[in-house]
RNA sequence: GGGCGAUUAGCUCAGUGGUAGAGCAAUUCGUUUACACCGAAAAGGUCGGGGGUUCGAAUCCCUCAUCGCCCACCA
C-alpha cells in the first residue's frame, strides 16, 4: 500500500480513475440484474448542442444526474444514463453562414449539398467536445450508446413521427400568421421570441370619423377595417359592417366598421385599424370576421408596391417619412414621443420579428395536449418542485398549434414531396405526397427543415431505437427521471410528454426534476460579454472535479429558482476533499487497536443514522441537503471528535469501517477521490459498483450520553483557559471525582492533567451538560480572574433573562397548549435553572 | 396585465409554530501522532416594512416595498 501524499491532488487521479470505470463496463446497464427482473433506473441526458461548450448550468445538471445514476447503480439497479447531442440547427446554421460570409460566399452560391457537407465536416471537427468535457466532471454515461439527432436511425424516427401525425390528421398545411425573422430568413416559434421594451413615438391619426393610434404607421397602407368594442358607448351609432370613405396616405380608401370584443375600450380612443398580415391579434380578428388581408412588407423587411412612393424602402427608414406625409395631409393629430412598446426579437441572432402570413406546416395540438395534461393532473408525471405542475398544465391548456417547418437548410428535411413547381404557389392543394421515400414521377422534396424541437421531442424513445420494437425500448422506456432547466419546460419537456404518450403510448419519464438557474454571485446572468461567466473546466482544473461537483451541490437546493453561484463553495469543497484524504492518511498511521469504547459505539450509531438519512434524502431528490449533512457529519463529528479520540483509545477497526461507509456514502457526490481511497483501503472491487449497504447499529443512549459529557468537559476546559488566560499549550490540573469519561483521551484532547485531590487555587467552570468542572492553575492573574467574573456574570444575566421569559411562556401556555408541550418547556426551564446554579457556583469560587 | 420565487450575520445560503444556524471573510489563540486546503475560542442578526391569527411567528394569513424570473401582450 503506497503512502498517500500530504495533499490530495485531483490531477493525479481523476483521468485514470475515469478510465478504470469506463473499462470495467460499469457505465453500461447490468444485463444480469435486468434478467433478474430488477427495475432499471434510466436517465436521458438532455442533449446539449453538439458544437456547444460546457457551462455552469450543464455542470450543475450533469452533477445532479450523475449523483442519481451512481446512487441507483450502487443500489443494485440496472442503470442507464443515455448520452447524446443535438444538431442545433439554428445556431449551427448561423456559424456556417458566417463562415461562408468570411470566405466571401453565400449559401446559395455553393448550393444545398455543399452546404450540408460543410456542416457535417464542422460537426466532425467540433462535435462531441462537450461530451468529453462531461467526462472531466466524472459523468458515468453509457458512451457505447451515444446518440446524435442526425443519426440515420434517428432520422427514421423523425420521418415516422411526421407520417404518423399526418395520417392521424394532426399535421396540416395552412396559411397562418407566423413569426418571420428577416435577418435569418426563417420562421421562429412563439417560444423562441423575446420581447424588448423600446421607446417609439405613438402617432395618432385621423381616419375618417375616427382617431386611431399607432407606433407602426408603415403597416397602415392596406388598413381598410376599423375595429371597436361592440359595447363601447362612444361608437354606438356605428354598426358592424358600416362603410365610409377616408383620406389616407396614398389617397382615399373605403373602410369598414368591425365590432370585436378583443378591443380594449380603455386604450387610446378605443378604436383601431388592423393589419392582419403583419400582426398576430389583427390576424385573429380578421379570421373571426373573415376579412381580407394583404401583405405590406416583404420578407426582407422592405415595403411592397402597395406603399406607392415608399415601395422598396426599409421599414425603419420609411416610418418617419410616412408620418410626415400624413402630417402634410393634415391627418396627424398628435405624437406621444415617450411611448414605450415591446419589440419582438428572435432569441437567436436578435433579428426583429416581422409577422407574416405564410403557408406553413403545423401540428394541431388540440388532441395531443389532452393526454399530456391528464398525465400531469393525475401525477403520472411528477414535477419537482411541485409548483411547476400547475405551470405546465396551464401552458398546455393554452398551447397554440405548432409551426414545425423552418426555412433553413440545416436539419431534418420534411418527408413531403411536391409536384415540381407547385410548392409555394396557389397550386399547392393536392399536389404533394407525404412519404419518407421520393414518390414516382416528377416530385421534389419540400425545401424546408423541421424545427429542432420536433426531433428532440422524440429523444427519450428515438434514442432507444423507436420506431422499431427494440430490446432497449422494451427495457428502458419509460425513463425514470428527467433533469432539466425550467427555460425548456415548454419548449422541450412538454413536447416530449405529448409525443411519448402519442407515439409510444406511455409517459417518457416518471419525474421531472427542475433545477435552479445558475447565476453569477451578484445575481447577473452568467455571460461572457458581461464578464460574469465561469468556465467549469477551469474550476475542475483548479480544484478538481469532485470539489466542483460537491461545491455545486452543497450550495444547491431544488426549492431555489436561481442559484447565485459563489466559487468560494468550490474552494471549500476542495478543502473537504483534502480533509477526506488526510483522514485516510491518519488511519494509515494508526496502530491497530480493537478495544471498543463509548466513542466507537457512538460513531457507529451516528454513521448508520446518517446513511439512512442520506438514502432518504436522495430518494426525495434532496441532494443539496444530503451533501451538507455528509460534510457536517464527516468533519464535525467523525474528524473533529471521533478521530481525535481514536488517536488515544477505542477501536481502529471501527474507525476504518466507519470511514469505509463514509467513502461509500460520498461516492455519488465525489466519485474520484472516494474510488481512490476505496482502492487504497485494500478493496479489490471498484467502489462504483459496490453495494449501497451499511451495517445497522442501534443507538446506545449510554454511549451518546457519555460522549456528550466528554464533549462538554473538553469544551469547558478550552473555554475556561481563554477566560482565565491560561495558555492553550500548557497543561492544567483538573479535579476529578473519578467519574469523568475517557480520562486519557481527555488529558490529550483538552491538555489537562486529572488529579484525584484538589490543591492550590481551585477554579470552576460550568459544563453544558450540567455540573461544573474544577480546575487548578497556579498562575491565574487578577486581571484574568476579573475577566472570568465578567464573563460569568454576563452569562448569568443572559440565563436569568431566559429563565424569566420561559417562566412567562409556561404561565401563558397553561391550559392552552398541549400538555406535552408544556412539559417540554418545563424541562427546558429546569435545564436553564441548573445552568444558572452551575454558573453561580463557579462565580462563588472566583474570589 | 397575470403568475412564480427571493428578501435571515459583511458575502453565499440553511432553517415550514417554541427565545436564530452553517460556510467563507474579519478577531484572538494554538503546531501534542492526518490535514494551515488545520484546530480551538469568542464576536457578529429588532429574520425587508406594516398589520393579523396564536399562549407563542423567521416560520401561517393579509398588505406594501425592493430584486429576479416566467407567461400574456399593449393597437
Amino acid at each position: 500500500m503506497p503512502a498517500l501524499s500530504a495533499q490530495y491532488s485531483p490531477k493525479d487521479h481523476e483521468q485514470s480513475v475515469y478510465k478504470k470505470w469506463e473499462d470495467s463496463g460499469a457505465f453500461q446497464p447490468n444485463e444480469e440484474l435486468l434478467k433478474q427482473g430488477k427495475k432499471p433506473f434510466v436517465v436521458m441526458l438532455p442533449p446539449p448542442n453538439i458544437t456547444g461548450v460546457l457551462h455552469m448550468g450543464h455542470a450543475l445538471q450533469d452533477t445532479i444526474m450523475d449523483i442519481l445514476v451512481r446512487w441507483h447503480r450502487m443500489k443494485g439497479e440496472p442503470t442507464l444514463w443515455m448520452p447524446g447531442t443535438d444538431h442545433a440547427a439554428l445556431p449551427t446554421n448561423k456559424i456556417i453562414v458566417d463562415q461562408l460570409f468570411a470566405e466571401g460566399k453565400t449559401k446559395e452560391e455553393i448550393g444545398r449539398a455543399a452546404f450540408i457537407e460543410k456542416t457535417e465536416k464542422w460537426y466532425e471537427k467540433t462535435g462531441a467536445q462537450i461530451l468529453n468535457q462531461m467526462k472531466r466532471l466524472g459523468a458515468s454515461c453509457d458512451w457505447t450508446r451515444n446518440r446524435f439527432t442526425m443519426d440515420t436511425k434517428y432520422v427514421q424516427a423523425v420521418n415516422e413521427t411526421f407520417l404518423s401525425y399526418y395520417k392521424k390528421g394532426y399535421i396540416y398545411r395552412g396559411a397562418r400568421i407566423v413569426n418571420w425573422d428577416p435577418k435569418t430568413q426563417t420562421t421562429v416559434s412563439d417560444l423562441e421570441i423575446e420581447y424588448k421594451t423600446e421607446k417609439a413615438p405613438l402617432y395618432t391619426f385621423r381616419y375618417g370619423p375616427f382617431e386611431i393610434s399607432t407606433a407602426r404607421p408603415e403597416t397602415k397602407f392596406g388598413d381598410k377595417y376599423v375595429v371597436m368594442h361592440p359595447d363601447d358607448p362612444r361608437y354606438a351609432q356605428y354598426a358592424h359592417g358600416d362603410t365610409f370613405t377616408a383620406p389616407w396616405i396614398n389617397g382615399d380608401i373605403t373602410a369598414t366598421v368591425i365590432k370585436d370584443e378583443s378591443v380594449d375600450m380603455k386604450f387610446g380612443t378605443g378604436v383601431m385599424t388592423i393589419t392582419p398580415w403583419h400582426d398576430l391579434t389583427d390576424f385573429a380578428i380578421a379570421e373571426r370576421h373573415n376579412l381580407g388581408m394583404e401583405q405590406i412588407i416583404d420578407f426582407n423587411g422592405k415595403l411592397l408596391p402597395i406603399a406607392g412612393e415608399f415601395a422598396g424602402m426599409n421599414i425603419a427608414a420609411a416610418r418617419p417619412k410616412i408620418a410626415e406625409k400624413l402630417e402634410s395631409l393634415g391627418l396627424l393629430i398628435s405624437v406621444d414621443a415617450k411611448y414605450q412598446h415591446n419589440v419582438a426579437l428572435n432569441d437567436r441572432g436578435k433579428g426583429v420579428i416581422e409577422p407574416q402570413v405564410m403557408r406553413q406546416w403545423f401540428v394541431d395540438m388540440s388532441k395531443l395536449k389532452e393526454e399530456a395534461i391528464a398525465a400531469a393532473e393525475n401525477d403520472q408525471i411528477r414535477f419537482i418542485p411541485p409548483r411547476w405542475k400547475s405551470h405546465f398544465i396551464d401552458w398546455m391548456e393554452h398551447v397554440h398549434d405548432w409551426n414545425i417547418n423552418r426555412q433553413i437548410w440545416l436539419g431534418h428535411r420534411l418527408p413531403v414531396w411536391w409536384k415540381k413547381g407547385t410548392h409555394g404557389t396557389d397550386q399547392e392543394d393536392g399536389n404533394f405526397v407525404v412519404s419518407s421515400e421520393k414518390p414516382e414521377g416528377d416530385y421534389e422534396q419540400d425545401p424546408d427543415t423541421l424545427d429542432t424541437w420536433f426531433s428532440s421531442s422524440l429523444w427519450p424513445f428515438a434514442t432507444l431505437g423507436w420506431p422499431d420494437a427494440t430490446d432497449d425500448l422494451r427495457n428502458y422506456y419509460p425513463t425514470s427521471v428527467l433533469v432539466t432547466a425550467r427555460e425548456i419546460l415548454y419548449l422541450w419537456v412538454a413536447r416530449m410528454i405529448f409525443s411519448g404518450l402519442e407515439l409510444v403510448h406511455d409517459i417518457p419519464f416518471r419525474d421531472v426534476l427542475i433545477h435552479p438557474v445558475v447565476l453569477a454571485k451578484n445575481g447577473q446572468r452568467m455571460s461572457k460579454s458581461l464578464g460574469t461567466g465561469i468556465d467549469p473546466i477551469e474550476l475542475i482544473e483548479a480544484h478538481g472535479a469532485d470539489a466542483t461537483r460537491f461545491g455545486l451541490m452543497h450550495q444547491m437546493s431544488f426549492d431555489m429558482q436561481q442559484m447565485k453561484f459563489d466559487p468560494e463553495a468550490i474552494r471549500a469543497a476542495q478543502n473537504f476533499a483534502n480533509k477526506l484524504w488526510n483522514i485516510a492518511r491518519l488511519l494509515d498511521e494508526l496502530k491497530d487497536r480493537r478495544q471498543e469504547g463509548a466513542a466507537d459505539m457512538w460513531i457507529r450509531a451516528r454513521a448508520y443514522q446518517v446513511s439512512q438519512e442520506v438514502g432518504a434524502m436522495l430518494a426525495a431528490y434532496k441532494i443539496g441537503e444530503a451533501a451538507r449533512l455528509l460534510q457536517d457529519f464527516v468533519w464535525y463529528e467523525f474528524a473533529d471528535w471521533y478521530l481525535e479520540i481514536v488517536k488515544k483509545e477505542g477501536s481502529t477497526a471501527v474507525a476504518r469501517a466507519v470511514f469505509a461507509d463514509i467513502i461509500k456514502m460520498l461516492h455519488p457526490f465525489m466519485p474520484h477521490i472516494t474510488e481512490v481511497l476505496w482502492e487504497h483501503a485494500g478493496n479489490s472491487e471498484l467502489l462504483i459498483t459496490s453495494p449501497w449497504e451499511f451495517a445497522e447499529y442501534a443507538v446506545s443512549q449510554e454511549a451518546i450520553d457519555t460522549m456528550r459529557v466528554f464533549q462538554s468537559v473538553v469544551t469547558a476546559v478550552r473555554s475556561a483557559r481563554i477566560v482565565f488566560g491560561i495558555p492553550m499549550g500548557s497543561v492544567v490540573e483538573i479535579y476529578s471525582d473519578a467519574s469523568l469519561p475517557m480520562p486519557e483521551t481527555l488529558e490529550a484532547l483538552a491538555r489537562v492533567h486529572i488529579v484525584a485531590e484538589a490543591g492550590g487555587r481551585m477554579r470552576s467552570y460550568p459544563l453544558s451538560t450540567g455540573g461544573v468542572i474544577m480546575l487548578y492553575a497556579a498562575e491565574i492573574t487578577e486581571e484574568a480572574l476579573k475577566k472570568g467574573r465578567d464573563r460569568l456574570n454576563t452569562r448569568a444575566q443572559t440565563i436569568t433573562a431566559k429563565i424569566q421569559a420561559t417562566q412567562q411562556i409556561i404561565e401563558s401556555m397553561r391550559g392552552r397548549a398541549p400538555e406535552e408541550k408544556v412539559q417540554e418547556k418545563q424541562n427546558e426551564l429546569a435545564r436553564l435553572q441548573q445552568q444558572l446554579q452551575d454558573i453561580d457556583m463557579s462565580r462563588g469560587l472566583l474570589k
